[in-house]
DNA sequence: ATAATAATGCGTCGTTACGACACAATGTTA
DNA sequence: TAACATTGTGTCGTAACGACGCATTATTAT
């Protein structure tokens, strides 16, 4: 089998390959039918799901090794993709939980083995627009797909904990950041918008003032389409305006002194 | 000499003790004279100025590393430290300027010495009280001391780019820790408090304003006390609140949805 | 002593931001 | 064609905030 030998490369080169005791992890978050999603692997030698993570080449630039990962995991390019955490407990993991899940592969692995070894894990989060990802499992993987957030409980390792710094994170920096410019579609509606910031936020905002808001940034552009189609009054489309849109994360963005 | 031996010990043992590929470095910030100060080591074997910095013991959280290195430099528990960055570029080393350094103390190290190697560096910084530093060399370091903010230019390696990150990071987050508590002595006049800010910000700001608002966070109490002996009317002493500072920091602080 | 000085304490005014809410407009379905 | 649900737009009152004036007070100069 063709993944499987993939494997066993990985197992007996990565040593070689990558960079010792570093590795990183991916939380992508994409948003559809009004819920946030996060991309998820289950392996195959294992029944948790995991977040798609990787190795660092020894020549690679730890972002880059990020953007690479993502590229195969979703087929997408030009990611928003940041850094937000560094996890570096000593027990985050132990080689046995490697070593039994590649015993199912009928693959040995013992505690010298690399994998077996101590790994200080890097946190990316990604915000990618759900439509254009297509979810691709790794080597170790037999699937990738989206999962809702809210479903999500046991993770493989300390998978969990880092999603939900990574989810912490990116409310943090809501304020920070225009949002909606990588989770949602060019074309968009205000109520599109806001069920993306109610989700997050996890409380209802009020209509109006939310569409106030938004356009006070002036990062929006109102498009003369509607949206038609849907069950009710066409509501417009909008887009970024990118020309100010950049020129906003110039200015460092709304709020602050 | 013992700093040697110590320096000695490092190169020979280190490989076997820490994790490797993984360093940290810290920004320690502190507040004196109207200015930011950074605690810097000039190296035996180098002209050039660093940040404090260091390896994770095998068994080590990299968290309690840092907190391990700024008790060493600074002497100082319970500090507040706070991971920003990492810094994963394959060239933001290369083992020559380790060679040429090392050679100065008639240190040999070839290009398979682990510390000759490519490491990432996580990035902390720190906000400490400037009055209860001891400035505390390294092995390695024949001096540590504090420098203005402005007056620091070239740091080796990256470390200047670390250093910039590490401001850009706390003029981020400004607006959501209650800075001064970590920065300033115990009692503290307004006016001191504003040069903090200024200071960070780079920027004056309107000194009625800046009182009206700061009291509005809840988390300062004036204190009968003034400070007399300056060159004018006396100033009010504040000091914060621990109580509903910390019920501030629950609630997440200012700003925001 | 007494006045000059300069920084601090405290308040006002006008504008803007924002939460709560009312009402009109519009596309779909019954 | 009417009922309905959702969207578009505006108002009102309060709170936040930037700009600024004036009184207060500790030190210094005369």
């Amino acid at each position: 089998m063709s993944l499987n030998k993939n494997l066993r490369t990985l197992l007996l080169e990565g040593e070689a390959l990558f960079q010792p005791s570093v590795s990183l992890d991916c939380v992508i978050f994409g948003f559809h039918d009004n819920e946030i999603k996060v991309l998820l692997l289950k392996s195959k030698s294992n029944d948790l799901w995991a977040l798609p993570g990787g190795f660092v080449f020894k020549e690679e630039h730890i972002d880059d090794a990020a953007i690479r990962v993502l590229k195969e995991r979703t087929g997408i390019n030009n990611i928003f993709l940041q850094q937000f955490h560094v996890f570096g407990s000593p027990d985050r993991s132990d080689w046995n939980v490697h070593r039994l899940s590649f015993k199912k592969e009928g693959i040995e692995i013992g505690p010298d083995h690399w994998l077996s070894k101590r790994f200080i894990t890097v946190g990316y989060y990604a915000l990618v627009e759900f439509a254009h990802v297509i979810p691709t499992p790794d080597a170790s993987a037999q699937n990738c797909s989206w999962w809702d957030l809210n479903e999500i409980n046991e993770l493989f390792m300390d998978h969990k904990q880092i999603l939900d710094k990574a989810l912490d994170t990116l409310r943090l920096q809501l304020n920070h950041l225009p949002l909606g410019y990588n989770l949602l579609p060019h074309k968009f509606t205000m109520p599109e918008l806001q069920k993306l910031y109610e989700t997050i936020l996890n409380k209802p905002l009020d209509r109006r003032n939310f569409q106030r808001r938004m356009m006070g940034f002036g990062i929006l552009k109102r498009l003369k389409e509607t949206r038609k189609g849907g069950a009710h009054r066409a509501p417009f489309l909008y887009s970024f305006d990118m020309r100010k849109y950049r020129k906003a994360l110039k200015m460092g963005l709304y709020g602050g002194w």
